[in-house]
RNA sequence: GCCGAAGUGGCGGAAUGGCAGACGCAGUCGACUCAAAAUCGACCGGGGUGACCCCCCGUGAGGGUUCAACUCCCUCCUUCGGCACCA
């Protein structure tokens, strides 16, 4: 065994693993970081995306933007600001319940148990979360309000139930979500997955589409983010335009197309294999063909239908339809390339100017009439602008006149009109879950519905001692019958409880509100209060999130605004999604690859204030980056020295530290660069340079044999966001009996962060010849001048002609000359 | 295929019209030490010349705008993220 790595200790070491553990038990019982609901400071609310407690614990990738999170509200407080900064859990799930039945333990226990680590990783970093403010999605008293909001959705009309494809594992006996099938077979087991519907509840979220859309011009988020939601959203304008269908005049096909310019180009139609007209129109002797298709249609997955299908299937209906502008019959195809959840289900082919129609004629033989002059139809559609022709009254138009004229036509005849469709579907909103907020719905022996009262609220999740798949696709609350079925006490009617649960996206829809007023039980948050607080201010998490819970939850927060909960149409001002971190080699972080870094490993051998540092330090918030063990020795390094520079080996303050009379002028003006410069990146939320800018502070004082305690002050108040524990140690040690969490931020002067004199630049043609020092106020003239002097420009300039001179102040000169 | 972001030393990155490589890591040399660790100091893009000075090249590739381009514009390549028959 070595004896050097127990190297003596002295009384003056740098020791996190001493006081971290010190400050934050400070914190803790001082209650540091209470947050007020009321008070007269200006509020700034910073929230992080809640994590799912999973039973791996912390990976390096949460401190991250916990990290940034935190630097941002220190520094705010100290800046005057009422910060509200909670943490909560978002922890109801699948990863718990597949546990639970592959233990027979409980997932709220499995939950509480994860919880219970993941909140003791995150409090030895030493983050300031106003703990009186924690919130679990599992909390009765966290989902009553869930269901409460629910129930407001039902009321609304924006709640329903409908038939809708889930994947369903027979093997299993149970429902998978879509990420739980991997090619067509179950993530686990491998076992073969079916599409087969069953009856869901859905989210009208399509009837916010428009605003979802609309309002994300007022947020300041990151552009590629809200890209990705208006693409989510994917409205087209178009028409919707019905056909006949021959020889069944009590039939009608809607169809869909945002070309119906195009409408007399229409060669034939196609229904989706789903649509319910097929079963109505499809002629005696297609019958079996078409049925056949329609059952091979159903067994692909949705991804089957796209990657595999390279050549476009469909076959004859042996049923016609009547176009409406020339009444010319053309016959009704179902191919799965039409997607029954788009539009209408049902879409006019026209072959001439749309490629995948194209692709399809020339597969099935179906004539191609071009309406739109320009490109070669014989080798693909054409879709550009053009003029109209072989389509009646639109001869001669551009296309998009020929759009608007045709709509006007339309709507006159009553065969159509004017459409906006969205890509946007309806959220499946039930899953065939435990663990998992229960929908609070009870179905009568009358075949209706009855929401429950608010004073039925919270509905329990009924405690079971084992999880079992119920075999039929149901959730395994099917098994708890005496939970499953009561006499209605509003009613006095049989009942049987709704056994389908929220998904894992409910409780994350507003947690950001409960964080506001968590313990409120009249409502889910106090009016006034949300008021003060809202909206959030900053929200950082991963990118990961950028659509699904981002607009779920703007979504839930337009209903909340509508029905008066609260008063801001949107949730989230500011979004920044912080990037990942990847291992050492350069590979995202898995355990199969075997570079995963536990936060636990590196508080216990560098301490909490390295980690933060170093996860600051490492480049851009925003940027991917890869981990670098020597890296975190270097932060550890820097931190060291800042405690050297202000304890000496035995302990005592560094007796250079003292209110020192002119002190020196170096340290003077980088002191004041330090100060402008580290306010101005937090900020703007530019750590890694403010933290190379303490370097260079600290690289320059510790030159110095007399350090002004006013500034050994106030950079320690500085660090104090990005390494909080040895920052309130050294307050402490520099006198003073208070935490530094709401000491005012300090100030720079900006007279000592410019120089007196700046070197300049000499260029001739561009290209740098000399240097000089010079005052930095010289003027352009005066900088003319002293370049011109410069012996070194004068042989370069020699003979040649001046054409002119840039004299930019305070930079250079460029002097250009002829050949 | 479409949309978005990004390409800078050996590595992470800085500079967003004005000295490319701040700060850190790694590396080399030196000081301290019996020795090592720690610490401190110096050097640290490539090439020519070769203590120094000086010159040339250099921010994915090519072109353009400008007195001046890592930075702005165009074309292309590569990587990453997202979407993907949406009529």
């Amino acid at each position: 065994m070595s004896t050097t790595d127990t190297a003596a200790r002295r009384p003056g070491d740098y020791l996190p693993g001493e006081i971290e553990p010190k400050w934050q038990r400070y914190w803790e019982e001082n209650r540091t970081f209470r947050t007020p609901s009321v008070s007269d400071k200006p509020k700034y609310y910073i929230l992080d995306m809640f994590p799912y407690p999973s039973g791996a614990g912390l990976h390096v990738g949460h401190p991250e933007g916990y990290t940034a999170t935190d630097i941002l509200a220190r520094y705010k407080r100290m800046k005057g600001y009422n910060v509200l900064h909670p943490m909560g859990w978002d922890a109801f799930g699948l990863p718990a319940e597949q546990y639970a039945i592959e233990t027979g333990r409980h997932p709220a226990e499995i939950t509480q148990r994860n919880i219970a680590t993941f909140k003791r990783q995150i409090m030895s970093l030493g983050f300031s979360y106003d703990w009186d403010r924690e919130v679990s999605t599992t909390n009765p008293e966290y989902y009553r309000w869930t269901q409460w909001i629910f129930l407001q959705l039902y009321k609304l009309g924006l709640a329903y139930q409908a038939e809708m494809m889930v994947n369903w594992c027979p093997a299993l006996g149970t429902v998978l979500a879509n990420e739980e099938v991997i090619d067509g077979k179950s993530e686990r087991g491998g076992h073969p997955v079916i599409r087969k519907p069953m009856r869901q509840w859905v989210l009208r979220i399509t009837a916010y589409a428009e605003r979802l859309l609309n309002d994300l011009e007022e947020l300041d988020w990151p552009e590629s983010i809200k890209e990705m939601q208006r693409h989510w959203i994917g409205r087209s304008e178009g028409a919707e335009v019905t056909f006949a269908i021959a020889e069944q005049p009590d039939l009608e096909m809607e169809v869909f197309t945002t070309r119906p310019d195009t409408l007399f180009g229409a060669t034939y139609c196609v229904i989706a294999p789903e649509h319910e007209l097929v079963e109505k129109i499809v002629a005696p002797e297609y019958k079996a063909t078409v049925q056949a298709y329609q059952e091979e249609a159903a067994k692909k997955s949705d991804l089957e239908r796209t990657e595999l299908a390279k050549e476009k299937s469909g076959v004859f209906t042996g049923a016609y339809a009547i176009n409406p502008v020339n009444n010319a019959k053309v016959p009704i195809w179902v191919a799965d390339y039409v997607l029954i959840g788009y539009g209408t289900g049902a879409i006019m082919a026209v072959p001439a100017h749309d490629q995948r129609d194209w692709e399809f004629a020339r597969m099935h033989d179906l004539p191609i009439i071009p309406v739109v002059s320009g490109g070669d139809i014989t080798e693909a559609a054409y879709t550009g602008d053009g003029v109209m022709i072989n389509s009646g009254l639109l001869n001669g138009l551009a296309v998009e006149p020929a759009k608007e004229k045709i709509i006007a036509w339309l709507e006159e005849q009553g065969k159509g009109q004017r459409k906006v469709s969205y890509r946007l579907r309806d959220w499946l909103f039930s899953r065939q879950r435990y663990w998992g907020e229960p929908i609070p719905i009870l179905h009568l022996e009358d075949g209706t519905v009855r929401p429950l009262n608010d004073d039925e609220l919270p509905l329990l999740l009924p405690d079971v001692r084992e999880i079992k798949p119920s075999g039929t696709g149901e959730s395994p609350l099917v098994n708890v019958t005496d939970w499953l079925y009561i006499t209605d006490p509003v009613t006095g009617k049989q009942a049987r409880r709704e056994t389908n649960t929220m998904p894992q996206w409910a409780g994350s829809c507003w947690y950001y509100l409960r964080f506001i007023d968590p313990r409120n039980t009249k409502a889910p948050v106090d009016f006034d209060l949300q008021k003060y607080w809202l909206p959030v201010d900053l929200y950082v998490g991963g990118a990961e999130h950028a659509v699904l819970h981002l607009l779920y939850a703007r979504f839930w927060h337009k209903v909340l605004y509508d029905i008066g909960v609260v008063s801001t149409k949107e949730p989230f001002r500011r979004l920044v999604n912080q990037g990942m971190i990847l291992g050492e080699n350069g590979e995202k972080m898995s355990k199969s690859r075997g570079n995963v870094i536990n936060p636990d490993d590196i508080v216990a051998s560098h301490g909490a204030d390295t980690l933060r540092l170093y996860e600051m330090f490492m480049g851009p918030l925003e940027a991917v980056k890869p981990w670098d063990t020597k890296g975190v020795e270097g932060v550890h390094r820097f931190l060291r020295r800042v405690w050297r520079l202000y304890v000496t080996e035995d302990g005592r303050l560094n007796p250079a530290i003292a209110p020192w009379e002119g002190s020196p002028a170096p340290l003077e003006r980088i002191y004041h660069k330090t100060v402008k410069k580290v306010t101005q990146d937090i900020e703007e939320l530019r750590f890694n340079t403010a933290i190379s800018q303490m370097m260079i502070f600290l690289n320059e004082a510790q030159k110095e044999t007399k350090l002004p305690k006013r500034y050994m002050e106030g950079f320690v108040l500085l660090l104090s966001p990005f390494a909080p524990h040895i920052a309130e140690e050294l307050w402490q040690r520099l006198g003073h009996a208070e935490t530094l969490a709401y000491e005012p931020w300090p100030t720079w002067d900006e007279a000592f962060t410019v120089d007196d004199t700046v070197e300049i630049v000499i260029q001739v043609n561009g290209k740098v010849r000399d240097k000089a020092m010079v005052p930095a106020d010289i003027d352009a003239a005066g900088l003319q001048e002293i370049a011109l002097k410069s012996e070194k420009i004068q042989t370069e300039i020699a003979g040649k002609e001046i054409k002119k001179i840039i004299a930019v102040p305070g930079k250079l000169c460029n002097i250009v000359v002829g050949k």
